[in-house]
DNA sequence: CTAGGGTTAG
């Protein structure tokens, strides 16, 4: 009679996993695993040992990976301590497997390190099972560094590829994406051969760091494996390809996957909206309905999102309302995306609103009301609430709501409030002001017409202006009719993005606000000349739920990037990426070779074009 | 190791 079921009086709900050779027909304890607490411990100890039926390690394997699976990942730890006291039992790999997977869960160093001292004087660190579960107990204690020197010190032989998986996750996990690629790049160097894991986790690293050409290389690893584009491999795909900027290709991996779960749906959904093709993650919104796939709190927040950016207010209403028919939109992303949509359509009241029904805020809520008021024109109100944020400390500003309380003193004239809150954020916060900071502040001063003050604020920047803070320069100089201040920031946008049309639509501007009538057609028509173009504003427009949309200009000189580079030859850029490319291809090939793979599948694959 | 998608941005 096994333990399991004298224990549990035969009930298999509990301790169902129990199997063992032993039976011996004893009840030792009977109490169902999801209510085992610690007060049993001593109790289940002090039978089983005097029974004798724990001192053989079958049984305490059982055992062990009954407690593992209850609620309390210390229930484990405890009783292995316990049966370590009272019997001179030693710990074995697999014992020790769970002892360490248990810390990990907890999660809690102290304990795991001291596992791993144990596992260490027993020569045990370098069984596959225990070190694996090692490198994971320090990954999810968030110390990926000391994951990793498990990893490295241990002998030959002794990792595989699931060692290799939890460390490239580990750093995923600690946010350090670029690490993960970098192990993933000393992965291949070793006789370890990557699996599914490995690509999703290396294509997530792709996705955070816009690593386009790594992100291509794994598409095409999944191919030359033969693993099958799955609802996991195919989200990935989907969300690297997107965030890379690339959605034509993520598209392409959408509409070819066989089957589509809720979060293939909302990762191209997604997508689509981080690219600025709100429209076309609308009519996704409303495919994926038709397709019979329920949406979640992701996909809701998503779309509302969409809804914000396009200003589309009847849509964003109706979501709202889905939400509650459906019983959705209980997380607080999407009340946050809703606060944003509401504000941004001009519905500031009812945006107000949500924010104070919740009793939770995380920084989006507080960055997205901020921004709400301050792109509504509540100057002050956006900076009230600023301070209240930082008198309630439920959270740390990051730069981003700096953002907004940057933009607020922008939008309200305010000179002062803005230097002021731009020293306090790294003053007080530690945060380093990045470009976009340094955007604003030269907005707040050229719209308050301090423009000697902006010129001046640039030229001690620690960071070099980009073409946004030149324009924000450029765009002051209208209303001040400043020509010759006008003309260097147009030079400087031409030297940063030469294909682009630059600044020369605001210069022209600038020309005609002074009268400057025939400098104004000379920058038109050496526009036309060069075939630089502006690509066409567009906007929305919602007519009885449906969302139009419009590009100003009909004959608009409409470039893409790749007609341009066509035209245009190669720059130095598009060098170096075929470099990469013919680089990996080789690295393919010789990959192929090593693991006696045919090659055909990858040249046959119409989405791998670039390799080939 | 058992994974993948979500809200803010000058």
């Amino acid at each position: 009679m096994c333990l399991s079921s004298r224990i549990l009086n035969g009930k298999t709900r509990y301790f169902s996993t129990l199997r063992s050779s032993h039976t011996e027909n004893k009840c030792i304890l009977s109490v169902p695993v999801s209510s085992l607490s610690h007060r049993h411990l001593p109790v289940l100890l002090s039978r089983a040992t005097v029974s004798g039926l724990l001192l053989k390690l079958p049984l305490v394997h059982s055992v062990l990976r009954s407690v593992s699976l209850g609620p309390s990942p210390s229930l484990s730890i405890s009783f292995l301590s316990l049966l370590r006291r009272f019997t001179n039992m030693t710990l074995d790999n697999y014992s020790l497997n769970i002892a360490i997977s248990a810390a990990a869960r907890l999660p809690s160093v102290v304990v795991g390190s001291q596992f791993h001292a144990l596992s260490l004087k027993l020569s045990l660190a370098s069984d596959t099972f225990v070190l694996n579960a090692l490198i994971n107990m320090y990954s999810s204690c968030n110390y990926p560094a000391a994951a990793r020197l498990v990893l490295d010190s241990a002998p030959q032989g002794a990792s595989d590829v699931v060692s290799w998986n939890t460390i490239i996750a580990g750093y995923l996990r600690g946010g350090m994406p670029n690490k993960a690629l970098q192990s993933f790049h000393q992965m291949t160097k070793v006789q370890v051969r990557l699996d599914e894991v490995t690509l999703l986790n290396v294509l997530v690293a792709c996705a955070r760091t816009g690593t386009t050409k790594v992100g291509r290389l794994c598409h095409a690893l999944v191919v030359l494996n033969g693993f099958e584009i799955n609802c996991y491999i195919g989200s990935s795909l989907v969300s690297m390809y997107a965030k890379c900027g690339m959605v034509e290709d993520a598209r392409r991996v959408f509409n070819g996957m066989p089957e589509r779960n809720v979060v293939c749906w909302t990762s191209m959904i997604s997508g689509c909206t981080q690219s600025g093709r709100f429209k076309e993650a609308i009519d996704l919104f409303r495919d994926m309905q038709i397709a019979g796939v329920k949406a979640d709190d992701a996909t809701i927040a998503t779309v509302v999102s969409s809804c914000g950016q396009m200003g589309a207010l009847d849509l964003g209403r109706y979501l709202h309302a889905y939400c509650d028919g459906h019983g959705l939109g209980k997380e607080l992303a999407v009340k946050n995306s809703l606060i944003d949509m509401y504000s941004k359509c001009g519905d500031i009241k009812k945006a107000y609103r949500i924010f104070c029904g919740l009793t939770k805020r995380d920084v989006f809520t507080w960055t997205v009301m901020i921004m709400g008021f301050a792109m509504n024109g509540l100057c002050v109100e956006a900076l009230d609430l600023f301070a209240q944020m930082e008198g309630e400390d439920e959270v740390i500003p990051n730069e981003v709501i700096f953002l907004g309380v940057l933009t607020a003193c922008s939008h309200g004239g305010l000179v002062e409030q803005g230097y002021h809150h731009f020293h306090r954020m790294s003053k007080v916060y530690n945060l380093v002001p990045r470009i976009e900071h340094y955007g604003c502040m030269v907005d707040l001063l050229g719209r308050a017409k301090l423009l000697a003050e902006a010129e001046q604020f640039i030229k001690e920047m620690p960071i070099a202006p980009d073409v946004v803070v030149w324009r924000s320069l450029l765009f002051a100089c209208r209303a001040s009719g400043q020509v010759g201040l006008a003309e260097y920031a147009t030079e400087r946008i031409e030297q940063l993005e030469p294909k682009r049309c630059g600044g020369h639509v605001l210069l022209s501007n600038v020309y005609a606000t002074t009268s400057r009538w025939v400098d104004v057609n000379n920058v038109r028509t050496g526009m036309d000349n060069s075939r630089t173009s502006k690509k066409p504003g567009c906007s929305f427009i919602e007519v009885d739920g449906c969302i139009h949309e419009f590009f100003a200009g009909d004959e608009s000189h409409f470039e893409t990037e790749a007609i341009y580079n066509t035209l245009f030859g190669i720059n130095e850029l598009l060098v170096a990426e075929s470099f990469l490319i013919f680089k990996y291809a080789i690295w393919l090939v010789d990959y192929a070779n090593h693991w006696g793979i045919n090659q055909q599948k990858l040249v046959t694959n119409p989405q791998i074009p670039e390799f080939i």
